[in-house]
RNA sequence: GGCGGCUUGGCCAAGUGGUAAGGCGACGGCCUGCAAAGCCGUUAUUCUCCAGUUCAAAUCUGGAAGCCGCCUCCA
Protein backbone atom coordinates (compact mmCIF):
# COMPACT_ATOMS: atom_id res chain seq x y z
CA UNK A 1 0.00 0.00 0.00
CA UNK A 2 1.47 3.36 -1.14
CA UNK A 3 1.33 6.72 0.74
CA UNK A 4 -1.69 8.41 0.88
CA UNK A 5 -2.13 12.15 1.95
CA UNK A 6 -5.12 14.34 2.95
CA UNK A 7 -5.77 16.43 0.63
CA UNK A 8 -6.91 20.10 1.39
CA UNK A 9 -8.25 20.76 -2.07
CA UNK A 10 -10.53 18.07 -2.32
CA UNK A 11 -11.20 17.01 1.54
CA UNK A 12 -9.91 13.99 1.11
CA UNK A 13 -7.21 11.28 1.11
CA UNK A 14 -5.68 10.92 -2.05
CA UNK A 15 -3.18 8.41 -3.29
CA UNK A 16 -0.22 10.37 -3.31
CA UNK A 17 1.91 10.15 -7.34
CA UNK A 18 4.60 13.19 -7.73
CA UNK A 19 4.45 14.94 -10.63
CA UNK A 20 8.01 13.75 -11.66
CA UNK A 21 8.69 9.95 -10.81
CA UNK A 22 10.67 9.70 -7.61
CA UNK A 23 11.20 13.28 -7.07
CA UNK A 24 8.92 15.58 -4.48
CA UNK A 25 8.91 19.21 -4.85
CA UNK A 26 7.52 20.90 -1.25
CA UNK A 27 7.48 23.99 -0.19
CA UNK A 28 5.48 24.72 3.37
CA UNK A 29 5.02 28.37 4.91
CA UNK A 30 7.57 29.18 7.50
CA UNK A 31 7.68 31.92 10.19
CA UNK A 32 7.33 36.01 9.90
CA UNK A 33 10.24 36.49 12.16
CA UNK A 34 9.13 39.60 14.19
CA UNK A 35 8.98 37.71 17.50
CA UNK A 36 9.95 34.57 19.49
CA UNK A 37 8.64 31.63 18.03
CA UNK A 38 5.56 29.32 20.14
CA UNK A 39 4.80 25.81 20.38
CA UNK A 40 1.93 26.29 17.46
CA UNK A 41 4.62 27.00 15.12
CA UNK A 42 6.67 24.46 16.46
CA UNK A 43 4.22 21.78 15.78
CA UNK A 44 4.00 22.93 12.40
CA UNK A 45 7.66 22.59 11.57
CA UNK A 46 7.90 19.45 13.21
CA UNK A 47 5.03 17.71 11.42
CA UNK A 48 6.38 18.87 8.13
CA UNK A 49 9.89 18.01 9.11
CA UNK A 50 8.43 14.19 9.64
CA UNK A 51 6.78 14.46 6.44
CA UNK A 52 9.67 15.60 4.83
CA UNK A 53 11.69 12.73 6.78
CA UNK A 54 9.21 10.03 5.63
CA UNK A 55 9.04 11.08 1.78
CA UNK A 56 13.24 11.01 2.15
CA UNK A 57 12.53 7.68 3.72
CA UNK A 58 10.47 6.16 0.51
CA UNK A 59 13.09 7.10 -1.32
CA UNK A 60 12.01 10.05 -2.96
CA UNK A 61 14.52 13.31 -4.18
CA UNK A 62 12.88 15.68 -1.61
CA UNK A 63 13.60 19.47 -2.61
CA UNK A 64 12.05 21.21 0.61
CA UNK A 65 11.70 24.95 0.65
CA UNK A 66 10.64 26.75 3.85
CA UNK A 67 10.96 30.27 3.14
CA UNK A 68 11.07 33.18 6.20
CA UNK A 69 8.75 36.20 5.80
CA UNK A 70 11.20 39.23 6.61
CA UNK A 71 9.60 42.14 5.01
CA UNK A 72 6.19 42.69 6.55
CA UNK A 73 3.87 45.26 8.42
CA UNK A 74 4.59 43.72 12.16
CA UNK A 75 8.03 43.87 11.70
CA UNK A 76 8.02 47.63 10.65
CA UNK A 77 6.25 47.79 13.35
CA UNK A 78 8.38 46.09 16.18
CA UNK A 79 11.32 48.10 14.65
CA UNK A 80 9.60 51.49 15.08
CA UNK A 81 8.97 50.74 18.32
CA UNK A 82 12.18 49.36 19.21
CA UNK A 83 14.57 51.52 17.58
CA UNK A 84 16.26 48.49 15.88
CA UNK A 85 16.38 48.52 12.02
CA UNK A 86 14.08 45.78 10.78
CA UNK A 87 17.04 43.91 9.21
CA UNK A 88 18.43 43.96 12.98
CA UNK A 89 15.08 42.42 13.91
CA UNK A 90 14.73 39.92 11.32
CA UNK A 91 18.07 38.34 11.52
CA UNK A 92 17.67 38.27 15.47
CA UNK A 93 14.45 35.77 15.23
CA UNK A 94 15.88 33.82 12.30
CA UNK A 95 18.76 33.23 14.59
CA UNK A 96 16.55 32.16 17.39
CA UNK A 97 14.19 29.97 14.81
CA UNK A 98 17.17 28.20 14.18
CA UNK A 99 18.01 27.32 17.34
CA UNK A 100 15.15 26.10 18.62
CA UNK A 101 14.18 24.39 15.80
CA UNK A 102 17.76 22.48 15.59
CA UNK A 103 16.97 21.31 19.13
CA UNK A 104 13.58 19.87 18.05
CA UNK A 105 15.81 17.65 15.67
CA UNK A 106 14.07 19.60 12.97
CA UNK A 107 17.23 19.18 9.62
CA UNK A 108 17.04 22.33 7.90
CA UNK A 109 15.03 22.26 4.76
CA UNK A 110 16.92 22.09 1.33
CA UNK A 111 16.66 26.21 0.82
CA UNK A 112 15.43 28.46 2.92
CA UNK A 113 14.76 31.28 1.16
CA UNK A 114 13.78 35.05 2.50
CA UNK A 115 11.40 37.58 1.10
CA UNK A 116 13.84 40.51 0.91
CA UNK A 117 16.25 38.50 -1.01
CA UNK A 118 13.94 38.17 -3.72
CA UNK A 119 12.58 41.45 -4.08
CA UNK A 120 13.17 40.96 -8.24
CA UNK A 121 11.50 38.01 -8.67
CA UNK A 122 8.36 39.17 -7.01
CA UNK A 123 8.17 42.62 -8.66
CA UNK A 124 8.78 40.69 -12.30
CA UNK A 125 5.95 38.42 -11.05
CA UNK A 126 3.23 40.89 -10.44
CA UNK A 127 4.51 42.55 -13.50
CA UNK A 128 3.50 39.32 -15.37
CA UNK A 129 -0.26 39.50 -13.86
CA UNK A 130 -0.36 43.01 -14.59
CA UNK A 131 0.50 42.24 -18.14
CA UNK A 132 -2.03 39.31 -18.35
CA UNK A 133 -4.89 41.52 -16.76
CA UNK A 134 -5.11 39.82 -13.17
CA UNK A 135 -3.73 42.74 -11.38
CA UNK A 136 -4.11 46.78 -11.55
CA UNK A 137 -1.75 49.61 -10.36
CA UNK A 138 -3.49 52.36 -8.77
CA UNK A 139 -1.85 56.08 -8.67
CA UNK A 140 -0.96 56.45 -4.84
CA UNK A 141 1.56 53.32 -5.53
CA UNK A 142 -0.36 50.18 -4.61
CA UNK A 143 -0.91 47.09 -6.75
CA UNK A 144 -3.82 44.61 -6.36
CA UNK A 145 -4.62 41.28 -7.15
CA UNK A 146 -8.03 41.22 -9.34
CA UNK A 147 -9.97 38.46 -8.05
CA UNK A 148 -12.68 38.91 -10.71
CA UNK A 149 -9.88 38.11 -13.12
CA UNK A 150 -9.55 34.79 -11.89
CA UNK A 151 -12.85 32.31 -11.97
CA UNK A 152 -11.06 29.60 -9.37
CA UNK A 153 -11.02 31.89 -6.30
CA UNK A 154 -11.85 30.35 -3.53
CA UNK A 155 -11.79 26.63 -4.89
CA UNK A 156 -9.24 25.67 -1.61
CA UNK A 157 -11.45 26.76 1.41
CA UNK A 158 -14.63 26.68 -0.53
CA UNK A 159 -16.32 30.19 -0.37
CA UNK A 160 -17.06 32.10 -3.35
CA UNK A 161 -16.63 36.01 -3.21
CA UNK A 162 -20.25 36.56 -3.22
CA UNK A 163 -21.08 34.93 0.56
CA UNK A 164 -17.97 36.85 1.66
CA UNK A 165 -19.20 39.99 0.16
CA UNK A 166 -22.17 39.86 2.12
CA UNK A 167 -20.72 39.15 5.34
CA UNK A 168 -19.26 42.92 5.33
CA UNK A 169 -16.55 41.97 7.58
CA UNK A 170 -13.86 43.34 5.14
CA UNK A 171 -13.23 46.95 5.58
CA UNK A 172 -13.81 48.79 2.44
CA UNK A 173 -11.18 50.46 0.72
CA UNK A 174 -12.37 53.10 -2.29
CA UNK A 175 -8.87 52.28 -4.34
CA UNK A 176 -10.20 48.84 -4.86
CA UNK A 177 -12.11 47.31 -7.97
CA UNK A 178 -13.60 44.57 -5.29
CA UNK A 179 -13.27 44.36 -1.67
CA UNK A 180 -12.02 41.69 -1.98
CA UNK A 181 -8.78 41.97 -3.78
CA UNK A 182 -5.65 41.98 -2.20
CA UNK A 183 -2.10 44.06 -2.04
CA UNK A 184 1.05 42.46 -4.19
CA UNK A 185 2.51 45.93 -3.90
CA UNK A 186 1.92 48.45 -1.37
CA UNK A 187 3.89 52.23 -1.42
CA UNK A 188 6.46 52.75 1.43
CA UNK A 189 5.40 55.91 4.37
CA UNK A 190 8.70 58.04 4.77
CA UNK A 191 10.72 56.03 7.08
CA UNK A 192 9.57 52.52 6.33
CA UNK A 193 11.79 50.30 4.17
CA UNK A 194 11.25 50.06 0.49
CA UNK A 195 12.72 48.93 -3.01
CA UNK A 196 12.29 50.35 -6.20
CA UNK A 197 9.44 49.40 -8.42
CA UNK A 198 7.74 50.40 -11.54
CA UNK A 199 4.99 51.55 -9.38
CA UNK A 200 7.09 53.41 -6.92
CA UNK A 201 9.33 53.16 -4.11
CA UNK A 202 7.33 50.27 -2.07
CA UNK A 203 7.08 46.67 -0.41
CA UNK A 204 5.70 43.46 -1.50
CA UNK A 205 2.74 42.01 0.20
CA UNK A 206 2.25 39.18 2.26
CA UNK A 207 0.83 36.45 -0.73
CA UNK A 208 3.01 37.48 -3.71
CA UNK A 209 6.35 36.40 -1.93
CA UNK A 210 5.37 32.72 -1.83
CA UNK A 211 4.08 32.50 -5.56
CA UNK A 212 7.24 34.24 -6.18
CA UNK A 213 9.83 31.91 -4.30
CA UNK A 214 8.13 28.75 -5.01
CA UNK A 215 8.44 29.31 -8.60
CA UNK A 216 11.68 30.22 -8.02
CA UNK A 217 12.57 26.83 -6.66
CA UNK A 218 10.39 24.54 -7.88
CA UNK A 219 8.54 25.75 -11.05
CA UNK A 220 5.60 26.49 -11.88
CA UNK A 221 3.79 23.57 -10.57
CA UNK A 222 4.93 21.37 -7.43
CA UNK A 223 3.65 18.29 -5.15
CA UNK A 224 3.46 19.48 -2.04
CA UNK A 225 2.49 23.00 -0.31
CA UNK A 226 1.79 23.20 3.51
CA UNK A 227 1.99 25.45 6.25
CA UNK A 228 -0.81 25.49 9.55
CA UNK A 229 -4.99 25.23 8.94
CA UNK A 230 -4.97 29.50 9.01
CA UNK A 231 -3.20 29.79 6.43
CA UNK A 232 -6.00 28.20 3.43
CA UNK A 233 -7.51 31.78 4.09
CA UNK A 234 -6.86 33.59 2.85
CA UNK A 235 -3.02 33.23 2.31
CA UNK A 236 -3.29 30.16 0.21
CA UNK A 237 -6.03 30.99 -1.79
CA UNK A 238 -4.16 34.04 -2.82
CA UNK A 239 -1.28 32.40 -3.48
CA UNK A 240 -3.37 30.13 -5.90
CA UNK A 241 -4.91 32.71 -7.48
CA UNK A 242 -1.57 35.01 -8.23
CA UNK A 243 0.34 31.51 -9.43
CA UNK A 244 -2.40 29.83 -11.76
CA UNK A 245 -3.30 32.97 -12.92
CA UNK A 246 0.06 33.97 -14.65
CA UNK A 247 0.88 30.25 -15.78
CA UNK A 248 -2.39 28.92 -16.01
CA UNK A 249 -1.91 25.36 -15.12
CA UNK A 250 -2.42 23.65 -11.77
CA UNK A 251 -0.02 25.61 -9.05
CA UNK A 252 0.07 22.93 -6.19
CA UNK A 253 -1.26 18.68 -6.33
CA UNK A 254 -1.40 18.59 -2.64
CA UNK A 255 -2.00 21.27 -0.02
CA UNK A 256 -1.61 19.93 3.42
CA UNK A 257 -2.46 21.90 6.34
CA UNK A 258 -1.68 21.00 10.42
CA UNK A 259 -4.11 22.00 13.51
CA UNK A 260 -3.28 23.87 16.35
CA UNK A 261 -1.86 23.97 19.75
CA UNK A 262 -4.23 24.40 22.08
CA UNK A 263 -3.28 25.49 25.74
CA UNK A 264 -5.61 23.71 28.41
CA UNK A 265 -7.96 23.62 25.56
CA UNK A 266 -7.84 27.25 24.62
CA UNK A 267 -6.62 28.48 21.67
CA UNK A 268 -3.68 30.36 21.91
CA UNK A 269 -4.16 34.13 22.09
CA UNK A 270 -3.00 37.59 23.27
CA UNK A 271 -6.18 38.16 25.23
CA UNK A 272 -5.86 35.57 27.31
CA UNK A 273 -2.22 35.65 27.69
CA UNK A 274 -1.27 31.92 27.33
CA UNK A 275 1.25 32.19 23.78
CA UNK A 276 3.40 29.19 25.27
CA UNK A 277 6.67 30.16 24.06
CA UNK A 278 9.31 27.22 22.46
CA UNK A 279 12.18 28.37 24.80
CA UNK A 280 10.10 28.00 27.75
CA UNK A 281 8.85 24.70 26.57
CA UNK A 282 12.37 23.38 26.65
CA UNK A 283 13.19 25.05 29.69
CA UNK A 284 10.80 22.67 31.02
CA UNK A 285 11.05 19.14 28.87
CA UNK A 286 13.37 17.71 27.06
CA UNK A 287 13.56 18.20 23.55
CA UNK A 288 12.45 14.93 22.71
CA UNK A 289 9.40 14.78 24.77
CA UNK A 290 8.52 18.02 23.10
CA UNK A 291 8.72 16.19 19.85
CA UNK A 292 7.15 13.31 20.91
CA UNK A 293 4.27 15.12 22.40
CA UNK A 294 3.76 17.10 18.85
CA UNK A 295 3.57 13.90 17.19
CA UNK A 296 1.33 12.11 19.47
CA UNK A 297 -1.81 13.65 17.67
CA UNK A 298 -2.68 13.29 14.33
CA UNK A 299 -1.14 16.37 12.56
CA UNK A 300 -4.65 17.81 11.12
CA UNK A 301 -6.25 17.45 14.77
CA UNK A 302 -6.19 19.79 17.47
CA UNK A 303 -3.37 19.13 20.38
CA UNK A 304 -3.69 20.08 23.95
CA UNK A 305 -1.17 21.42 25.74
CA UNK A 306 -1.08 21.00 29.38
CA UNK A 307 1.29 19.98 32.27
CA UNK A 308 -0.69 16.40 32.38
CA UNK A 309 0.11 15.72 28.68
CA UNK A 310 3.53 16.68 29.16
CA UNK A 311 4.08 13.99 31.96
CA UNK A 312 1.94 11.04 30.10
CA UNK A 313 4.65 11.76 26.71
CA UNK A 314 7.41 12.12 29.15
CA UNK A 315 6.85 8.55 30.97
CA UNK A 316 6.02 7.26 27.94
CA UNK A 317 9.31 7.93 26.70
CA UNK A 318 10.97 6.71 29.77
CA UNK A 319 9.45 3.80 29.16
CA UNK A 320 10.23 2.89 25.66
CA UNK A 321 14.26 4.12 26.18
CA UNK A 322 14.08 1.94 29.50
CA UNK A 323 13.06 -1.41 26.56
CA UNK A 324 16.17 -0.43 24.26
CA UNK A 325 18.36 -0.09 27.31
CA UNK A 326 17.27 -3.50 28.28
CA UNK A 327 17.56 -4.85 24.81
CA UNK A 328 21.09 -2.96 24.48
CA UNK A 329 22.30 -5.36 28.08
CA UNK A 330 20.63 -8.40 26.89
CA UNK A 331 21.46 -8.99 23.65
CA UNK A 332 24.82 -9.96 22.02
CA UNK A 333 23.95 -9.69 18.46
CA UNK A 334 24.66 -6.90 16.10
CA UNK A 335 21.03 -5.62 14.81
CA UNK A 336 20.16 -7.41 11.63
CA UNK A 337 19.75 -5.00 8.85
CA UNK A 338 16.39 -6.68 7.86
CA UNK A 339 13.38 -4.38 8.93
CA UNK A 340 10.68 -6.38 10.77
CA UNK A 341 7.17 -6.53 12.25
CA UNK A 342 7.22 -3.25 14.06
CA UNK A 343 8.32 -1.90 10.86
CA UNK A 344 6.00 -3.03 8.63
CA UNK A 345 3.09 -1.51 10.80
CA UNK A 346 5.15 1.78 11.19
CA UNK A 347 5.11 2.31 7.19
CA UNK A 348 1.44 1.37 6.82
CA UNK A 349 0.47 4.28 9.50
CA UNK A 350 2.62 6.57 8.03
CA UNK A 351 1.33 5.72 4.79
CA UNK A 352 -1.90 6.50 5.75
CA UNK A 353 -1.27 10.14 5.67
CA UNK A 354 1.60 10.65 7.85
CA UNK A 355 -0.52 9.15 10.93
CA UNK A 356 2.22 9.50 13.46
CA UNK A 357 0.11 8.84 16.49
CA UNK A 358 -0.33 4.90 15.38
CA UNK A 359 2.67 4.72 14.24
CA UNK A 360 3.64 5.74 18.00
CA UNK A 361 1.17 2.98 19.37
CA UNK A 362 2.68 0.69 17.23
CA UNK A 363 6.02 1.38 19.00
CA UNK A 364 4.60 1.10 22.33
CA UNK A 365 3.08 -2.16 21.42
CA UNK A 366 6.38 -4.07 19.95
CA UNK A 367 7.53 -2.52 23.35
CA UNK A 368 5.70 -4.14 25.80
CA UNK A 369 5.33 -7.34 23.73
CA UNK A 370 9.60 -7.33 23.83
CA UNK A 371 9.29 -6.99 27.23
CA UNK A 372 7.15 -9.77 27.92
CA UNK A 373 9.79 -11.47 26.23
CA UNK A 374 12.63 -10.11 28.19
CA UNK A 375 10.35 -11.41 31.28
CA UNK A 376 10.39 -14.98 30.49
CA UNK A 377 13.42 -15.12 28.95
CA UNK A 378 15.17 -14.17 32.28
CA UNK A 379 19.26 -13.60 32.18
CA UNK A 380 19.78 -15.51 28.84
CA UNK A 381 17.11 -14.85 25.90
CA UNK A 382 18.13 -17.92 23.49
CA UNK A 383 18.91 -17.11 19.91
CA UNK A 384 15.25 -16.79 18.60
CA UNK A 385 14.48 -14.17 20.96
CA UNK A 386 17.42 -12.79 21.03
CA UNK A 387 17.36 -12.08 16.73
CA UNK A 388 13.52 -11.10 17.77
CA UNK A 389 14.60 -8.47 20.15
CA UNK A 390 17.16 -6.89 18.36
CA UNK A 391 15.05 -6.55 15.23
CA UNK A 392 12.80 -4.72 17.16
CA UNK A 393 15.59 -2.62 18.35
CA UNK A 394 16.64 -2.06 15.22
CA UNK A 395 13.36 -1.18 13.83
CA UNK A 396 13.12 1.55 16.42
CA UNK A 397 16.68 2.87 15.47
CA UNK A 398 15.01 3.39 11.99
CA UNK A 399 11.65 4.79 13.11
CA UNK A 400 14.13 7.45 15.43
CA UNK A 401 15.59 8.55 11.86
CA UNK A 402 11.58 9.54 11.12
CA UNK A 403 10.29 10.95 13.87
CA UNK A 404 13.20 12.44 15.45
CA UNK A 405 12.90 10.75 18.60
CA UNK A 406 14.78 7.94 20.18
CA UNK A 407 17.76 9.12 18.48
CA UNK A 408 19.90 8.98 21.87
CA UNK A 409 21.97 6.23 23.33
CA UNK A 410 19.41 5.06 26.23
CA UNK A 411 22.17 5.48 28.84
CA UNK A 412 22.64 8.97 27.55
CA UNK A 413 19.32 9.53 27.92
CA UNK A 414 19.14 8.12 31.69
CA UNK A 415 22.34 10.09 31.97
CA UNK A 416 20.97 13.32 31.32
CA UNK A 417 17.91 13.00 33.06
CA UNK A 418 19.71 12.53 35.97
CA UNK A 419 21.81 15.79 35.19
CA UNK A 420 18.37 17.25 34.37
CA UNK A 421 17.12 16.06 38.29
CA UNK A 422 20.34 17.01 39.97
CA UNK A 423 20.21 20.69 38.76
CA UNK A 424 16.45 20.79 39.33
CA UNK A 425 17.52 20.50 43.19
CA UNK A 426 19.96 21.99 43.65
CA UNK A 427 17.83 25.19 41.74
CA UNK A 428 15.52 23.97 44.53
CA UNK A 429 17.99 24.10 47.34
CA UNK A 430 17.31 27.76 48.17
CA UNK A 431 13.47 27.52 48.33
CA UNK A 432 13.33 24.30 50.64
CA UNK A 433 14.09 24.72 53.93
CA UNK A 434 15.46 21.46 54.59
CA UNK A 435 18.65 22.65 53.08
CA UNK A 436 20.26 19.36 54.25
CA UNK A 437 17.82 17.01 52.45
CA UNK A 438 18.30 19.26 49.23
CA UNK A 439 21.79 19.52 48.58
CA UNK A 440 22.75 16.01 47.80
CA UNK A 441 25.39 14.96 45.44
CA UNK A 442 25.48 11.75 43.40
CA UNK A 443 28.26 10.16 45.40
CA UNK A 444 26.26 10.66 48.58
CA UNK A 445 23.08 9.10 46.70
CA UNK A 446 25.83 6.23 45.88
CA UNK A 447 26.40 6.00 49.50
CA UNK A 448 23.41 6.13 51.13
CA UNK A 449 22.55 3.22 48.33
CA UNK A 450 25.24 1.13 50.04
CA UNK A 451 24.13 1.79 53.24
CA UNK A 452 20.81 0.89 52.30
CA UNK A 453 21.95 -2.51 51.03
CA UNK A 454 23.88 -3.62 53.82
CA UNK A 455 20.84 -2.84 56.13
CA UNK A 456 18.76 -4.50 53.74
CA UNK A 457 21.72 -8.01 54.51
CA UNK A 458 21.12 -7.09 58.27
CA UNK A 459 17.45 -7.71 57.41
CA UNK A 460 17.46 -3.89 58.75
CA UNK A 461 14.39 -3.01 57.33
CA UNK A 462 13.14 0.00 58.42
CA UNK A 463 16.19 1.56 57.87
CA UNK A 464 16.16 0.84 54.41
CA UNK A 465 12.97 1.91 54.03
CA UNK A 466 14.21 4.99 55.78
CA UNK A 467 16.81 5.43 53.33
CA UNK A 468 14.37 4.91 50.42
CA UNK A 469 11.52 7.57 51.42
CA UNK A 470 14.77 9.52 52.43
CA UNK A 471 15.49 9.73 48.44
CA UNK A 472 12.22 9.33 47.44
CA UNK A 473 11.24 12.85 48.75
CA UNK A 474 13.78 14.52 46.69
CA UNK A 475 11.44 12.82 43.83
CA UNK A 476 14.99 9.77 43.22
CA UNK A 477 13.41 6.59 42.73
CA UNK A 478 15.46 3.53 43.69
CA UNK A 479 14.96 0.18 41.61
CA UNK A 480 16.14 -2.83 43.44
CA UNK A 481 16.71 -5.51 40.03
CA UNK A 482 19.15 -8.15 39.84
CA UNK A 483 22.02 -6.76 38.78
CA UNK A 484 21.62 -4.46 41.88
CA UNK A 485 19.44 -1.20 42.71
CA UNK A 486 19.32 1.46 39.88
CA UNK A 487 18.45 4.99 40.82
CA UNK A 488 16.50 7.84 38.43
CA UNK A 489 14.70 10.82 38.86
CA UNK A 490 10.91 10.61 39.02
C1' G B 1 -24.22 35.92 8.45
C1' G B 2 -20.78 32.62 5.13
C1' C B 3 -17.37 28.31 5.02
C1' G B 4 -15.10 24.14 7.38
C1' G B 5 -14.19 20.73 11.30
C1' C B 6 -15.03 17.90 15.70
C1' U B 7 -18.20 14.76 19.38
C1' U B 8 -15.05 7.09 20.59
C1' G B 9 -14.22 3.92 28.06
C1' G B 10 -12.51 7.85 34.31
C1' C B 11 -8.91 10.99 31.09
C1' C B 12 -5.94 11.43 26.30
C1' A B 13 -6.50 9.12 21.68
C1' A B 14 -6.21 5.81 16.58
C1' G B 15 -9.83 4.00 13.67
C1' U B 16 -9.42 3.01 5.73
C1' G B 17 -18.45 -0.78 5.93
C1' G B 18 -17.01 -6.52 8.30
C1' U B 19 -17.88 -6.64 14.12
C1' A B 20 -13.79 -1.11 19.02
C1' A B 21 -5.47 0.18 18.36
C1' G B 22 -2.34 2.52 21.85
C1' G B 23 -1.21 5.56 26.25
C1' C B 24 -2.46 7.43 31.23
C1' G B 25 -5.36 6.22 35.55
C1' A B 26 -7.90 2.47 38.62
C1' C B 27 -8.52 -2.46 40.54
C1' G B 28 -6.72 -7.76 41.03
C1' G B 29 -2.36 -10.97 40.26
C1' C B 30 3.10 -12.43 39.28
C1' C B 31 7.81 -10.51 41.02
C1' U B 32 9.76 -8.06 45.84
C1' G B 33 11.50 -8.29 52.84
C1' C B 34 8.01 -4.29 51.47
C1' A B 35 8.21 -1.26 47.25
C1' A B 36 9.58 0.55 42.37
C1' A B 37 10.16 -1.05 37.36
C1' G B 38 8.41 -4.80 34.09
C1' C B 39 4.70 -8.44 32.90
C1' C B 40 -0.41 -10.70 33.11
C1' G B 41 -5.72 -9.95 33.84
C1' U B 42 -10.12 -6.70 34.49
C1' U B 43 -11.89 -1.67 33.04
C1' A B 44 -16.72 0.67 25.74
C1' U B 45 -22.27 -5.47 23.69
C1' U B 46 -20.58 0.10 22.16
C1' C B 47 -18.68 4.96 19.38
C1' U B 48 -23.44 12.70 21.23
C1' C B 49 -28.73 11.81 19.81
C1' C B 50 -32.65 10.44 16.04
C1' A B 51 -33.90 8.33 11.38
C1' G B 52 -32.21 5.95 6.79
C1' U B 53 -29.07 2.89 3.13
C1' U B 54 -26.77 -2.15 3.72
C1' C B 55 -26.40 -9.09 4.84
C1' A B 56 -23.18 -5.80 7.81
C1' A B 57 -22.17 1.30 9.92
C1' A B 58 -17.98 4.44 14.91
C1' U B 59 -17.17 4.41 9.69
C1' C B 60 -22.05 6.11 4.17
C1' U B 61 -26.81 9.52 3.80
C1' G B 62 -30.36 12.99 6.07
C1' G B 63 -31.78 15.60 10.49
C1' A B 64 -30.98 17.46 15.77
C1' A B 65 -27.84 19.06 19.92
C1' G B 66 -23.15 20.57 21.82
C1' C B 67 -18.12 22.22 21.06
C1' C B 68 -14.32 24.45 17.96
C1' G B 69 -11.78 26.90 13.94
C1' C B 70 -11.51 30.30 9.66
C1' C B 71 -13.74 34.66 7.29
C1' U B 72 -8.90 40.63 10.48
C1' C B 73 -2.30 39.52 11.83
C1' C B 74 -1.92 34.39 13.02
C1' A B 75 1.30 27.78 12.71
Amino acid sequence: MGLRVYNTLHGKKEEFVPLVKDKVSMYVCGPTVYDTSHIGHARSVVVFDTIFRWLTQLGYDVTYVRNFTDVDDKIIKKANETGEDCTTITEKYIDEFHTEMDALNVLRPTIEPKATGHITHIINFIQMLIDKGKAYHVPGGDVYFSIESFKDYGKLSGRNPEDMKAGARIAVDEKKENPMDFTLWKPAKPGEPFWESPWGKGRPGWHIECSAMSYEYLGEGFDIHGGGKDLIFPHHENEIAQSEAVFGGQFVKYWIHNGFVDINNEKMSKSLGNFTMIKSVLEKYSPEVIRMFLLSNHYRSPIDYSEDSMREVSMGLDRIYGFMDRVASATRMDGSPVKGELWDEFSEAMNDDFNTAKAIACVYDAVKKGNKLLDEAGQMPDDSSQNHLSCVLNDIKAISNVLGIFLIDPEVYFKNKKDKGMADLAASRTAVSDVCESAITEAQIEDLISQRKQARKDKDFSRADEIRDQLQRMKIILEDGPAGTTWRFE
